[in-house]
DNA sequence: GCGTGACGTCGAAGCGCTTCGACGGGCGAA
DNA sequence: TTCGCCCGTCGAAGCGCTTCGACGTCACGC
């Protein structure tokens, strides 16, 4: 293995000038680190991971750590990491996989082994268990998704709240005043992140807003589930021309049931949902919507986290991504009767 | 930070007693062992990975690389990559995330920087560009598929031949007696590992052993293509009563053509399929079929590495995993005309 | 003409851990 | 009894890098 005192000596210097022509940390005559750099290509010469770490307490490896959870989108999931590693590779660093299965003795474990530097945690709940650690580790940390209390944590996520107001504006502009929200199951509303109520703030405002008659329906998202929540939305709203889906697996079937109470997508019914893109897009009708933004959420949070590392100390708590609404098939201008 | 010598003075012994109280290599006192765990328990110690990986030149890292070709099932990349990491725990070791796109001086760069101690790579190729690299390289690695030659290397896939003999076996015992296989694109054939070529092979031998009637079809996976594949089938084969799907895109749509040309599944016709589980089972007819093992894959990968790792020289250079049926709705026994 | 400071470089001291050789004590074999 | 060996422990020497203080040189300002 090639170090750095066989750099220094086939350049002529000394380690340490290596090692400033590398880091750029004092200034290096032109002369030298050309020799310097000469020399490492020559001799192939890589700094060891450890040694660097060691001497300088910094590992340039952040940990990530993915959900395993059923109900969550895999796609997503992977899109996000990959983001994550590539933005972190802009920034020199690598990413550590980690399992949220590993728990918080995980993530203490590499925080205290000094094996990361930081570290970004998917899927935060809104009562996780690990918030007290991360506020006590001595390591910074990003979270996707906002907790009860971010209190001195940064989180990021898709602004939900003007994820919902999209989509009301989005049929509002379209002509329809008759419009409910087809929400999460009751359960997600409690156990999750503060998501599903943002939604429905943004939802109700929007609606208010346009001055449209709305309603809200939190949704289970069984076999059975859609073709009866259909006929109550009609049986409510006999008027009702638009519709926001925020439930994932009712999505496709919720139109298919409608299609069956005789109502055409988008003839008679504007259908908008809050998803993952592959889903919109996969439907039978694809469906206009408002994406996860994963790939730009990893790398906002890569930068978020290069911030803190490099001592920024105003990173703002909170960041909210606006959403963006892609307009497909299931949408068109309310017809009047 | 609390270190070794921290622990060392804390329970009276020298830092080397605690490092071997730890590690094991060297006999110690059952007594000394006790004060030991109990000075690092009160104290809280963790190990400095960097430091740890300086003085013993083990990071305890290993690196897996993951692909982001399209076409790539993206759920079974994440059952894979979550299977590593768990393995890779239970041996004490951590996993760092590559991706595809960082290319050779990726592999290079972790390698040489001494940031892992090992790789693993999915998608490897036919002739993969990154093979001549990994042989030369001074860390052990696993890839996950099958190139051209994998001399000197070690790869471990599920066993296409046996998964495309394990169909027609199964279709056979349902007492069918022509059957077809639809094939991946012409591409694949060419362009990816074999493991197409293999699945052809398998399904050949296991048809001529059962004395059926066979033909094979490489089929382009196009909008508009599932019509045209089923009614080409018919044609060449009109007693036709038994499908091996080796097309992941085709699958859904081939299956609805079948029905839209007036053969009922499995009632008139016996579908099988190789496919990820999740495509087989979300099939509007629960498809019969041979899953990726993604989850076994990952698990077997890891158990080879370490065997690697611990200086065992007869690791096998190919590992094929027994493909494992999993009977859904897409198949019944023949009924005879 | 001399003090001052910036520039460019060096040497040495660690960073926290593992590992090697050494050593004292105890025990079994001769 | 004595020799040799193993057990259990210690001290010291690194592992390869960063970083701090120091030093010589040169240019500039007064």
């Amino acid at each position: 293995m090639v170090k750095i005192t066989d750099v220094a000596r086939h350049a002529g210097v000394s380690p340490s000038t290596v090692s400033y022509a590398l880091s750029g940390k004092r200034p290096i005559s032109e002369e030298t680190r050309r020799r310097v750099e000469e020399a490492i290509r020559e001799l192939g010469y890589r700094p060891h991971a450890g040694a660097r770490a060691l001497a300088s307490s910094k590992s340039n490896v952040l940990a990530l750590v993915v959900p395993l959870r059923a109900g969550i989108h895999i796609p997503v999931v992977m899109r996000f990491a990959v983001s994550v590693v590539t933005t972190a590779r802009d920034y020199d660093h690598d990413v550590l996989l980690l399992t949220q299965e590993e728990g918080e003795e995980g993530l203490r474990r590499v925080a205290d082994t000094a094996l990361v530097d930081a570290l970004i945690l998917m899927d935060v709940q809104l009562h996780d268990p690990r918030l007290p650690l991360l506020r006590a580790l001595e390591r910074p940390s990003v979270m996707i998704g906002f907790p009860a209390s971010s209190e001195g944590l940064t989180c990021i996520d898709l602004d939900f709240k003007a994820a919902g107001e999209a989509c009301v504006d989005h049929l509002a502009q379209l002509g329809h005043q008759v419009v409910a929200l087809v929400g999460s199951p009751p359960e997600v509303y409690v156990r999750q992140t503060a998501f599903a109520q943002r939604v429905v703030q943004g939802f109700t405002a929007a609606a208010d807003r346009h001055g449209l008659a709305s309603s809200v329906h939190p949704c289970e998202a069984g076999p059975g589930d859609a073709r009866r929540v259909a006929e109550r939305l009609l049986r409510e709203q006999p008027a009702l021309t638009g519709v926001v889906v925020h439930n994932e697996p009712l999505l496709e079937p919720l139109i298919d049931a409608f299609e069956k109470l005789g109502l055409r997508v988008p003839g008679d019914l504007s259908v908008t949902a809050i998803c993952p893109d592959e889903l919109a897009e996969a439907a039978r009708v694809p469906v206009t919507s408002v994406a996860l933004p994963s790939a730009e959420v990893g790398e906002r949070a890569v930068e978020l986290l290069m911030r803190k590392l490099a001592g920024d100390t105003d990173v703002p708590e909170a960041t909210l991504l606006a959403p963006r609404l892609t307009e497909r098939a299931s949408t068109a201008p309310r017809v009047a009767p």
